[in-house]
Order: C-alpha cells, then structure tokens, then sequence
RNA sequence: GCCGCGGUGGCGGAACGGUUUACGCAGAGGACUUAAAAUCCUUGACCCGAAAGGGUUUGUGGGUUCGAAUCCCACCCGCGGCACCA
C-alpha cells in the first residue's frame, strides 16, 4: 500500500493534540526541559521556507529531548505588535487588529501543518490584552525601580513617511521603505537603565553556553573601556572671563597626556555652551547649528555619528593641559561622539589614528611621545617626551600620569539606555499618566491594567512628533492616580522588542490571571534549556531578554537561576539563515519560498528531513529544491520495510551490531544539530535492513526517525506495529556494547601516500604489519629495490613506509 | 576599517592530523514496461594510457610533519554583524 501522507499527516495532528501529547504537567513533571524557538512575528506571506526550517530543527532536538526522558516543553506563539505589521497594514490599509487575526489564522495553520509538537494550549499573541497587560505591567515595575525614566533624546524621523523610525529600520541614514533621508528629532521619550545592567551584561556571558558568535557581538556592543576623565582648564572663553571654567575628557590612554595637542569637543557639548551664554563667532555658531542637523542613523540607545569626512573648527577657546602648562586650542567637531564618554576628548595625533587625520586636514601640531614605527602608532610603548614620566612603559605610566593631573579612573561602556517609546499605533501603550497638579509622572493603577489599544479607524502616523493616540481624547482624558484630578495618558506605545523581552515567562503560565508567571512555575522550568533563534537578534533581542530577566530578579519577581545572577537562558544556538538565489527572502524581492506548495506534494515529514538534511542547523545556504526526491524515496523505502510484516521477526548479529554504532553516532549528531549526517547514517542503516532485516534494529530506526519525520513513524509505531501509544511518548533507543571488529583495512602508505589496503586482524603489530605490508605486490613495484628508512604504524588504521 | 563565519566533485554537503569526496541530488548505462512514470541494478573528479597503472586535485603561496582539507604564517574571494566608542 502507498503512504498516503496527505491523510496520515492530518489524523496525526489531530490526535496528538486530543492525546495532549505534548503538553508537559507543569507541576509534576521531573525532569523539565524547556525547548523554546524564537516566536515569529506574522508577516502577511506567511511563514517562508527558512522559518519552516528553523522551526521543525528546533523541533527535531525537543523531540530528542523527550525521548531521552525529558518532560519536555515547546511553546509557540506570535510577536505580533510592532512597527513591522503595522507597515504592513497601512501598505494595504487594513486595520492592524483586523490584519493580524487574518495572519494569525495563516500562521497557525502553517505551524500546525509542519508537525511540531507544540504546546498549543499555551500559545499566546503579544497583542492580546491579556498579555500586554503584563508588559504594561513590567514596565511600571521597571519605573518604580527607577529603570524606567524620560529624558530628551534625538530619533529617527522620516519625513516622507511622517513617522519615527525604529533604528533597525534606518539602513545607511536613510527610510528603509521609501528611502528618504531619515532626520533627528529631539523629543522627550522613554528610557530603560540597561546601562545599569553593562557588568552584569558582561560578565554573565562568561556563564552561559551561547554561540559564541552571539557572545562576541555583545561584549563588542557592550563595549567596556578602562579610562581615565582628565580635566582641562580653559582660557579666553569669550564673555566669560571672570569665571573659571574646564572640561572634562574620557581617554584610554592618559599616557599619552604630553602628545595631546587640541581638545575636541562634539557640536552637542558646544550647543550646550552657547545655550548657557558662551558666545561665539556667527561662523562657530553656523558649523554647530549644521551639526546638528545633519541626519545620523541610530544605534540602541542614543543615535551616534557615522563615519565619514570629518569637519570640524576652531572655536576661539583654548584648554591647558595641566601636566605641562600647554595652551591648546579647542576645536568643535563632529568625529566627537556627545553620547560616550563626556562628549570631549583629548587629541593625540601622534598615537590616533583619527586625531591624525584630523590634524593632517586642519594642520595641527603632532607630538610624538610614545616609542613605535610608522606616523602614528597606537600602540604600547616606552614613553617620550613626557617630562618626569619619561622612559616609562605605557602600561606603568597610566596610573602615574592620571594621579599626577588629578584624574579619575574610569570605566566606561559603549551600551546606551534602551529607547523605549514608539510614536506609532500598533503596540501596548505605555501605562503613564502625567498630572500637571501633581506635576510628575505616575504609573497607571495596577487593578487597571491593561490600559487598552482603542481601536480606532485612523492608526496612521500623525505627522506630528505623537503617537496616533494623541488625536483620540476619550483615550488619554483620565484622572490622577494620586490626586483623582484631571490627567493625561501618555500616548507613545512600548517598542516590540519589549513585548518579546519576556515572553518566555508568559508561556509558563499564560492563563494566570493573578501574576505574570507563578513563582513555582519558573524556579521548576526555567532558565530556558535550549533556545534557537536568529543570530540577528545578537544585540538587540537577545541583550533584551537577559536585561529584563535580571532587572526583574533584582526586584524579587523572579528567583531562578541565583547563580548567574538571573541569566535566563542556558543554552542558546544560531540557526543559519537560508536565503534564495542569494538574496534574504523578502516579499518586496519577490524571492520569499513559501512552505505551503511543499507540504502538500510532499509531505510534512519529507520537507522536515529535506530541509534537515541540507546542512547543519547552524549553518545557513541557499535554497534549492532539486534534492527533496532522495527524502521521499527513502521514506518510502522505510515504509515499504516495515509494511513487510518479516522484517520485524528476523534477527540478524551483523546488523544489530551496525545498529549499535548508527546509534551512537546519530545522537550525538543530534545533541549537535548535525541532522544531515544523522539523516546520512539513518539511510546507512536502512540499507543494511534491507539486506538483513532484524527485529531491534528496525525499532531503532524508527525510534531515531521520530524526531525528523514524527507522522511517519508514528504510522508505522502504532498501526503497523500496533502499539498503543504514541512513538513520541517512548525513550530513544540506548546504545548497547558493540562487538569488537575482529578486522580492520590496513592502509598501506608510501611517503605518506596511499598504493595498498589490505584486510588484517585487528591487532595485528607492528613487526606483523611490516611484513604483511611489503610482501604485498604492489608495494614490492612501487618500492623498486629500495630500503625502508622509517616505518611509522598507526594501530588499527595504517601502516607508512618511508624511503 | 574591525569582529565573526566560510571557500572541498556539475550541485547540497562528509571527513576536521592518517584511504578526499560518506549520504543525497543531478548525469550516463542497463533491467522491468507496449510506452511513460515509479522502482531496482551498475557507474561516478581531472589529466596521461588500449589496459594494468601512473600523475594531479580541498581558494592562492609558503611552513611544520613520516603524513595536511585538517595545525601555523601571509594573501585572495564570499557571507553576516559592528562601524569615528577616543
């Protein structure tokens, strides 16, 4: 009989969720594995090919995980809110909430038909009041702690679009849709305190078992800087010469004090002066008004420059360098960064590469005082030229000179605070409430939450610097939590990134009314035991998610995981991305591989071993679907041995022991995401079945198929075989002693190059082997008469005659 | 520019100090069939040779080693991330 996989994958799908296959008992379950994917948010095409991959890869480890006797959970849902959907919906003008009910559907659908075993009883949506409210929730946590507050800060402004940018979407300065060059704007917003969090950021990584990828990409974000903040005195500040003024720089290399030949300060810090009535020629006015305007695309926090020219001028003030008394001009540019460090540096020309090239554009003095080669050398070295310090290495001089100046020892960190608010509709408004009776901010009243989305027809961005729900008064009309007076809501809503900061916490528990997740529940599943996601989300989601976990350990929610100060997640792997004639599948490439067309040829488990088989998880390529054939064929094959009812009495030595060793190797290569070479060894082993079927051996392979094609086995398991309950519910299969090999193939090298083989015993020594070896004809020929100088024997492997 | 990953048959990839190309796809030849599909069997890098056999080959060039795709150095190319962080 042919599989019918249309009908057979259907019934599964229904059966595992009435048999509630795969829902762990939270509470009883002894040894918990939390199996979780990164939850994808909904796009309008549907889930592509590269998600199907990502998604059943995970699945085929969760499945591993709960043969191996693990109760093990795999949640699913969808990050629905945000920026992306949103564009979406006003590209086709559909409302969000409507859009998203349609996509989820899809969504749904698709996952369900890819046979993971999912925990659907605990799936959720970011934007179902029920969740949000909690993540309205988290952030009053987050501003009662003081990690959340305001401050004045640029974003990206578009203004063909009339919208704030998220920075993501700010691709090289410009609108990632239309292009346009993005602006600044300088508007009040909400921040988190993640810089609070930098050491702890830091250092936890050396306790996780992450991609190192991962873990490289956020130390570089993070961006710890050991420094010192010198002070410098200036003079002839115009207007101001009663009074005795400085500025503060942040170096790394105070050692470098006597090469210091400017200051430079960035047009923020120069703004700043003029603001408090320094005065200034209309030509320094002019270049930092300039400055200012110019657009910069964004980071995580505060937005920073990009590289390029770098301008600068002289702003009529002088600075002395207090170790030798040197008057040095201050110049205004803008290669000073205003979000790090104090917004002003010292300029060492001689040992910067980009003080230099500034110097060279400006003609400024270079001053050489450290030992090295080349025009500037950024080195370590023996001081020069630098009075007493003279002579010293520059790792000895550091301190010194620092102590000398009266500086302060300084660390300081690349990380920004998190920008928290969106001016845009689609997302959970943040649950302030500004009083000007009261003249503060006040969290929303937790018994009220959620402060509900209105679902309004106009969600377009307004063109304004507000959020859409600043339009609507029966939205931010309220009263005082405190003093019952009238009050105003804010109207920005929280970023996505927000939203998916926790989610993980919320599938424990996602029907608990009371708490955002029960204590019982997370000490029992969490951290997360294995997480596999995108490598995209390096320094955004995945620094988010550790920030948010510990911010809330700090505030007693959470107590799991003490020892590593709260990290959330154990382990996490990068899955590779998979891309289509080269290019990242998007619908405006028109390139997106859609999933759908496949699982109904082919079968779910066919595209699940397909897309399995093409590379190791952790590595990504270009799709094709020339190969999919060789699945099917082989699980037809699989089929067809097992529907011969023979093959299931038989037993056979040969085959047993080769089953031993497919075993070994196809959970380790499992453990490690390698499902290609399992796939390679599973068909190994089909083969010697068919030649010599055996009883064991054959639930061996169907055991260790279960996880890459669970519909199949689970066919076979329970109505071929006519077991009662399900494959997936059973323990993988353990590997047993295997019989020693009582031969081996001897390679026989000459200088290292391969003439013979040649079957032995297989302990056969050394003396033994060199005989066996060049009695052999063809080693006779090749060797021609002439003496073995050195033979080298590798036991059990080969033998290297050396002439 | 910096960081990370990678470069192996026509293709996806194995091997990660010891037989390069496991497993699969595509190709060629054959069997079955009226025919096709499906299935099964054989074959499978390049060059020289009628054959036996020999030589070459893991991006390029060096090095270490009895032996290198694998380790080291330099360079070239591709992909991803970060980009004036003082």
């Amino acid at each position: 009989m042919k599989y019918n996989f249309q009908k057979i994958e259907k019934k599964w799908q229904a059966r595992w969720q009435d048999e509630k296959t795969y829902e762990p008992d939270f509470d009883t379950a002894k040894a918990p594995f939390y199996n979780l994917m990164m939850f994808p948010y909904p796009s309008a095409e549907g889930l592509h090919i590269g998600g199907v991959r990502t998604f059943t890869g995970v699945d085929v480890y969760g499945r591993f995980k709960r043969m191996q006797g693990f109760n093990v959970f795999e949640p699913i849902g969808l990050d629905g809110f945000g920026i992306n959907s949103e564009n979406y919906a006003l590209k086709i003008g559909e409302h969000p909430a409507t859009l998203s009910k349609k996509t989820e559907k899809n969504f749904y659908r698709q996952l369900e038909e890819i046979g993971n075993g999912f925990a659907w009883e605990e799936k959720l949506e970011t934007y179902d009041p029920e969740y949000y409210k909690w993540t309205q929730w988290i952030f009053i946590q987050m501003f009662k702690r003081g990690l959340a507050y305001r401050k004045k800060a640029s974003v990206n402004w578009c203004p063909k679009c009339l919208t704030v940018l998220a920075d993501e979407q700010v691709v090289s300065g410009q609108c990632e849709r239309c292009s346009t060059k993005v602006i600044k704007k300088n508007l009040e917003q909400w921040f988190f305190k993640i810089t609070d969090y930098a050491e702890r950021l830091l250092s936890g990584l050396d306790v996780i078992d992450w991609s190192e990828n991962i873990k490289t990409a956020q130390r570089h974000w993070i961006g710890k800087s050991e420094g010192a903040r010198i002070r410098f005195f200036l003079v002839d500040v115009p207007g101001q010469e009663d009074k005795k003024h400085f500025v503060d720089i942040f170096t790394t290399r105070p050692d470098t004090l006597y090469g210091a030949t400017f200051i430079a300060v960035s047009p923020e810090l120069a703004k700043f002066w003029m603001d408090v009535g320094w005065q200034v020629s209309d030509e320094v006015r002019a270049y930092v008004m300039k400055c200012l305007e110019t657009p910069t695309p964004a980071g995580v926090g505060a937005p920073t420059k990009t590289s390029g020219e770098k301008t600068g001028i002289f702003s009529g003030i002088s600075a002395v360098n207090s170790i030798n008394n040197e008057k040095i001009p201050v110049w205004i540019s803008d290669y000073v960064l205003s979000g790090y460090g104090t917004g002003a540096i010292m300029a060492v020309p001689a040992h910067d590469e980009r003080d230099f090239e500034f110097a060279r554009k400006y003609d400024l003095p270079i001053k050489k005082v450290v030992e090295g080669e080349g025009d500037v050398f950024t080195g370590d070295g023996k001081l020069i030229n630098s009075g007493k310090f003279e002579g010293l290495s520059s790792q000895d001089a550091k301190e010194k000179i620092v102590t000398h100046v009266g500086g302060e020892q300084k660390i300081q960190y690349r990380l920004r605070d998190w920008l928290i608010s969106r001016q845009r509709y689609w997302g959970p408004p943040i649950p302030m409430i500004w009083c000007d009776k009261c003249d503060k901010w006040m969290p929303e009243r937790e018994e009220n939450l959620p402060v509900r989305l209105p679902d309004v027809k106009e969600f377009r961005p307004t063109g304004t610097d507000k959020s859409p729900l600043a339009n609507i008064p029966e939205f931010y009309k309220t009263t005082c939590p405190e003093c019952g007076g009238e009050a105003r809501r804010e109207t920005d809503v929280s970023d996505t990134f927000l939203d998916s900061a926790w989610y993980y916490l919320r599938y424990l528990d996602p029907k608990n009314t009371k708490e955002f997740v029960s204590p019982e529940r997370a000490n029992k599943w969490l951290p997360v035991s294995m997480y596999i996601g995108g490598s995209e989300h390096a320094v955004l989601h995945l620094l988010y998610v550790r920030f948010v976990s510990m911010a809330l350990h700090d505030m007693n929610f959470l107590s799991f995981a003490k020892d590593s100060g709260g990290e959330p997640i154990t382990c996490f792997r990068s899955h590779g991305l998979i891309v289509k004639d080269g290019a990242k599948m998007s619908k405006s490439k028109g390139n997106v591989v859609s999933p759908d067309e496949y699982i109904r040829v082919y079968g779910a488990d066919s595209v699940r071993m397909y897309l399995a088989f093409l590379a190791p998880l952790e590595d990504g390529g270009d799709f094709n679907d020339t190969g999919i054939r060789g699945i099917t064929r082989f699980l037809a094959r699989v089929w067809q041995y097992f529907e011969n009812k023979n093959n299931t009495d038989k037993h056979d030595a040969e085959t047993e022991n080769y089953a031993q060793k497919t075993i070994r190797k196809v959970s380790g290569d499992i453990e490690q995401l390698k499902y290609n070479t399992a796939i390679s060894s599973l068909m190994q082993l089909l083969s010697q079945l068919e030649e010599a079927p055996s009883a064991r051996a054959s639930y061996a392979l169907l055991k260790m198929l279960a996880p890459l094609a669970p519909h199949l086995a689970e066919e076979i398991w329970r109505e071929v075989l006519k077991n009662e309950s399900s494959i997936h519910r059973t323990s993988w299969p353990e590997a047993k002693a295997i019989a020693e090999d009582l031969t081996f193939t001897l390679v026989i090298q000459i200088n290292g190059k391969m003439r013979d083989s040649v079957e032995t015993e297989i302990d056969i020594n050394e003396k033994d082997a060199a005989i066996l070896a060049l009695s052999r004809e063809k080693i006779k020929t090749q060797l021609a008469g002439k003496t073995p100088k050195k033979i080298i024997f590798v036991p059990r492997r080969l033998i290297n005659i050396v002439v």
